[in-house]
RNA sequence: GCCGUUGUAGCUCAGUCGGUAGAGCAACUGAUUCGUAAUCAGUAGGUCAGAGGUUCGAUUCCCCUCAACGGCACCA
């Protein structure tokens, strides 16, 4: 005589056990309809589990994030289903759920084609529509090593394997279609159906490149065909924020496959944002306390020795090259460089802290199959700075670099932030005392901030604790670019060291830091944060001067004067064509500002203003819009709303 | 690096069952002198990614290399 309790409090008493369909059922037709399992006192349970005891239990619908996942891990058992019934003989292994979908991994003697994908997804929807029941059964761990091992599912028997002794084995049946799986499912295979068939690729087994490569299928699966067609909607927008096809369409940048991959071309457009963004940098770094630097691109193989990265970091090093029998090597990275100058000298501890910042560029080796537009290069500039300092002024330190990073990234329009505290793994150097300091010193800097973070425990680097924060684009993206790490290894490996109060010599604590990571990089995030409609103080061109007809050609060319001669980046388009033309073309080019000229404002000494979105602004004087716009800029709004 | 797909004009793409290629946009020239997202006409533009093989003949078929794309692995 179950009595069971539901999430409102309410209690339902049934004469016998029941299972949780039909416990839904009985609250209501449609919550039957849209259950597709249910938490029995906490745990996710099938819908079929008979209910026997008094117990709470909670239906779990379609549109929860936690049915979403039934649904996912449900289709991907459909997808497998499917693929089996095409192609006799294909293994399965695993198929989780992932972020918005679900992909599973097959062993197939050749690999899957798109219309292999099409015939699969066909097969599921006649899956769907057979409405094949999904039922469990408890098997001791030898009946479901003897079973798989008779299906010829080496994979499986593997996993089984490995499964701890003490855990529950359960199979899930659905037609003539079996797989190993700890559930929970949808009741059967008609709750499924909203879901599409998205790209094949290789994925090694148990993600080690020494096993062999599986074929795995991505797909994704929701509640709704509506909510399907919106996620696929938004897949299609971010395609339209691409970073590489916006930099191409506005001759932003290129990569030159005669000079190799990974290594960005910044094209006069670019260059100009790029310029614009560095200036920034170089003034606010200024203002933050810093030293500007600049350092060679390489140096001695022996000092990478010296450093560490021979050791520890040559993979991503391109190899040395030979110069009058010295071995020379490009650097991957701009540390060692800084450490160099401090030690020039004899550094007192009246001298820390030292802020040195430098936009170095710096080559990787990265494998040619992680490349990736401006996201993933091999020659690009770090916005680096260090900062060396005494063990009591960490916390001061830290609490600057976090106002910086907060300026700057506040500045482009990023000020959403998911950040993370790493702090010590079990491999490190350093002693506990200054591991605590340290630690410590970030989470009080950080809470001192106001900044919300997660602690990632033994997640920091060997050498030291770490921040890293991660910002959220205009489309909820997240990006991870800056980035703050303590050093006690450098300095000890160096030998750095400075006279302190006491006269005895003392090693400094090194904190690397980058803001945008790299510029290359941020400026890849940027353009797909502003699907290229940069705000005016960053737009190449920020305003285009169009002359209605040849006749105010002249005219045209002294509002241009004027503009400039204001600090501003503007163009004439003199073409010999229709206004229409000439504004679609800038429009397209997203400039901020278009000023149509034409007999009118040639008569009255004014400008028809009109933004890229489409807004008519009004006319103006030229030199009320000039004053206008040079305060938008200097004031380095992210709005081309009017304010004249 | 691994698996798969792809590489044709500046861009987006068509085409060639093996007989060295075509469109739209962009560029250039001319006409038009125009009021808020494409005026009309013409011209030019290609070692069909690169190297090799098969063939009378290769952009097309085969092999290798390079690069891009989607993943995997990598990314203190």
């Amino acid at each position: 005589m179950p009595d069971i309790q539901l999430p409102d409090g309410s209690h339902r008493q049934f004469p016998e056990p029941v299972s949780g369909l039909e416990l839904a059922r009985t609250i209501g037709s449609g919550l039957a309809k849209a259950a597709v399992a249910m938490r029995v006192d906490g745990a996710l349970k099938d819908l079929s589990t008979v209910l026997d005891q008094d117990v709470a239990v909670a239906i779990i619908t379609k549109d929860s994030p936690e049915g979403l996942e039934v649904i996912r891990h449900s289709t991907a058992h459909l997808m497998a289903q499917a693929v089996q019934s095409l192609f006799p003989g294909v293994q399965v292994t695993i198929g989780p759920v992932i972020e918005n979908g679900f992909y599973y991994d097959f062993a197939a003697e050749r690999s899957f084609t798109q219309d292999d994908l099409v015939a699969i997804e066909g097969r599921m929807r006649e899956l769907v529509k057979e409405n094949l029941v999904v039922h469990r059964e408890i098997v001791s761990r030898d009946t479901a090593m003897t079973r798989f091992e008779n299906m010829g599912e080496d994979y499986k028997v593997q996993i089984i394997r490995d499964i701890p002794a003490t855990e529950t084995l359960s199979l899930y049946h659905q037609g003539d279609f079996v797989d190993l799986c700890r559930g929970p499912h949808v009741p059967s295979t008609g709750s499924l159906g909203a879901f599409k068939l998205q790209r094949v690729a290789g994925a090694y087994w148990r993600g080690d490149s020494r096993n062999p490569m599986l074929q795995r299928i991505y797909g994704t699966a929701w509640g709704s065909q509506k909510d399907l067609d919106a996620y696929l909607q938004q897949l299609a927008e971010a395609e339209k924020r691409d970073h590489r096809r916006i930099g191409t369409e506005l001759e932003l940048f290129s990569i030159q496959e005669d000079a190799g991959g990974g290594l960005v071309f910044w094209h006069p457009m670019g260059a100009r944002i790029r310029r614009v963004i560095e200036d920034f940098w170089r003034s606010a770094h200024v203002e933050g306390g810093y030293e500007l630097l600049f350092t060679p691109h390489i140096a001695h193989e022996q000092l990478w020795h010296t450093s560490g990265h021979k050791d520890f970091y040559a993979e991503s090093m391109f190899d040395p090259m030979q110069d009058e029998g010295q071995p020379y090597q490009l650097k991957p990275m701009n540390c060692p460089f800084h450490i160099l100058i401090y030690k020039d000298k004899l550094r007192s501890y009246r001298d820390l802290p030292l802020r040195w910042a430098e936009l170095g560029t710096v080559y990787r080796h990265e494998m040619s199959g992680a490349l990736h537009g401006l996201m993933r290069v091999r020659g690009f500039t770090q916005d680096d700075a260090h900062v060396f300092c005494r063990p009591d002024q960490i916390e001061a330190e830290i609490g600057e670099v976090l106002t910086l990073v907060q300026k700057i990234l506040g500045t482009f329009g990023f000020d959403r932030y998911e950040i993370n505290l790493s702090t010590r793994p079990e491999h490190s150097v350093g002693s506990d005392a200054i591991w605590e300091t340290a630690t410590h010193a970030l989470r009080v800097a950080l809470e001192r901030a106001g900044l919300e973070y997660q602690v990632d425990e033994g997640g920091g680097a060997f050498y030291g604790p770490k921040i890293d924060l991660k910002i959220q684009d205009a489309i909820g993206r997240k990006w991870q670019c800056s980035t703050i790490q303590l050093d006690f290894n450098l300095p000890e490996r160096f030998g750095m060291e400075y006279v302190a109060e006491d006269g005895t010599r003392q090693v400094p604590i090194m904190v690397h830091r980058a803001i945008f990571g790299s510029v290359e990089r941020f400026f890849g995030v940027l353009i797909e944060h502003y699907e290229g409609k940069f705000p005016l103080w960053l737009a190449p061109v920020q305003v285009a001067v169009l002359p209605i007809s040849e006749h105010f050609v002249a005219y045209a060319e002294s509002v241009t004067a004027a503009l400039t001669k204001l600090g501003l980046r503007v163009e004439t388009d003199l073409r010999n064509e229709k206004i229409g033309y000439k504004i679609r073309a800038h429009t397209l080019r997203r400039v901020p500002y278009m000023l149509v000229v034409g007999e009118r404002e040639q008569e009255a000494g004014t400008v028809a203003l009109r933004d890229r979105n489409g807004q008519d602004l009004g006319s103006h004087s030229v030199a009320a819009l000039g004053a206008a716009l040079q305060k938008m800029v200097e004031e380095r709004q992210n709005t081309l709303e009017w304010q004249g």
